[in-house]
DNA sequence: ACAACAGCGTAATATCTATTACATCTTCGC
DNA sequence: GCGAAGATGTAATAGATATTACGCTGTTGT
């Protein structure tokens, strides 16, 4: 047997069992889905689980790390495309709140959140990972702003915080309330960006355009 | 034996599981506190636990229930207080802080996150009795301080859910990093309420004093 | 075709803990 | 003190499940 083919098929095995582990995590939770449950929904067997992941606890780390992504991406994205800083913070909020509300990433939270209690370095890994560099490149984009001329009410660290909590407090409703009541409305989202716009000053610099964020400015 | 006595002493019994329950829960989550642990702590008897509370749940649904309290109570305190808009929406920060970063608070939190996999009705209870109590009575705030002639940017309840977000956002990010680097300075609530007070529009109010809240207004 | 070996399936292990059962002891009114 | 109701402590039950062990099977390279 070649090394290629052998890679070839553990793979496959490898990913099968970590699409049944999401799929199994995100409906009964990290607790009472038992790795029964998981080699039942991917075939294979118990053994090469242990070969693969060592134990239940290295599933999960896979599982989750796989998913976690920071929002830097869709910032970089968002500013990428210019604009009145008005319209990058509408298009961004946009894409913050399909990331956020994908009914997945809340349930992944919620795991994270449930054993935050037993393995604290878990879930600050995660913490890292997802909240502090999305928080980095608004910051970051906040200050290039700022470099150019758009005067803020607050410094950039501030409002990076601030906009995140606009969709970071959706994400613990949802997580405690599974959707009661949600309102993901466009207008609900317009509101936000433009209590947002109000809030950090960035009204007054109306006329500002923001065409195309290169290493040198406008 | 009256019944007095024996309610009394029953009583103290339950006292003295609830509040076990409610350390271990704190500090070791609900699932890895056995009952064991609880009558360890509280003296006791295992049996005497199964009639006072029925099951392992039944403690949870007591513990959570006594500690969750909505912020409606904060809200009209620092309402009747009086002042400006922007005086009454700081204090109400400074309460609001002060109760949603209660490490006891976010630990429940934790707590209601993790069950809500399994028991959905559980936490859509919580959140009935927390966020949509506290929701209602900011929404009534605002409103109350349109019926004054105080014009905001948006209608009331959206604005409540900012407000609050403001703080659900810390609570998040507390129940994920376990105070990684969490920063409750006077500074930085100071610059959420400022955020606030522009993004909503009352800044535009500046001279209106909310002398006190009683059936008919100003 | 065959020998070697990686994955498979099953079963055994080992532990943990909610829940129940029961015999003993306390408490408290009388 | 006494007796009964109720609390206590202990032990048994019962079910679940992570983890390990092991013999079997199909694939693969020669």
């Amino acid at each position: 047997m070649t090394d290629q083919t052998e890679c070839d098929r553990l793979d496959r095995r490898r990913r099968a069992f970590i699409e049944a582990a999401r799929e199994l995590f995100v409906r009964l939770g990290y607790e009472r889905t038992t790795l029964g449950d998981i080699v039942d929904r991917a075939g294979g067997s118990l053994a090469t689980v242990y070969k693969l992941f060592g134990n239940k606890e290295g599933i999960l780390e896979v599982v989750v790390f796989e998913k976690a992504s920071s929002g830097a991406t869709l910032v970089r994205e968002a500013a990428e495309k210019g604009g009145t800083p008005h319209e990058i913070l509408h298009r961004l909020a946009v894409s913050f709140q399909a990331h956020f509300l994908d009914p997945e990433v809340v349930a992944l939270v919620r795991i994270v959140i449930a054993r935050s209690v037993s393995d604290k370095d878990f879930a600050r890994r995660f913490f890292e990972r997802t909240a502090t560099r999305t928080l980095d490149s608004l910051q970051q984009l906040f200050a290039d702003w700022q470099d150019r001329g758009i005067e803020l009410n607050a410094p950039p660290h501030i409002l990076a915080e601030l906009f995140l909590g606009l969709f970071v407090s959706d994400v613990h409703a949802d997580a405690i309330s599974h959707r009661v009541g949600m309102d993901n409305s466009l207008e609900r989202l317009r509101a936000r960006t433009q209590f947002f716009v109000m809030g950090s000053g960035v009204l007054e610099n109306k006329n500002a355009n923001i065409s195309f964020e290169g290493p040198n400015g406008l």
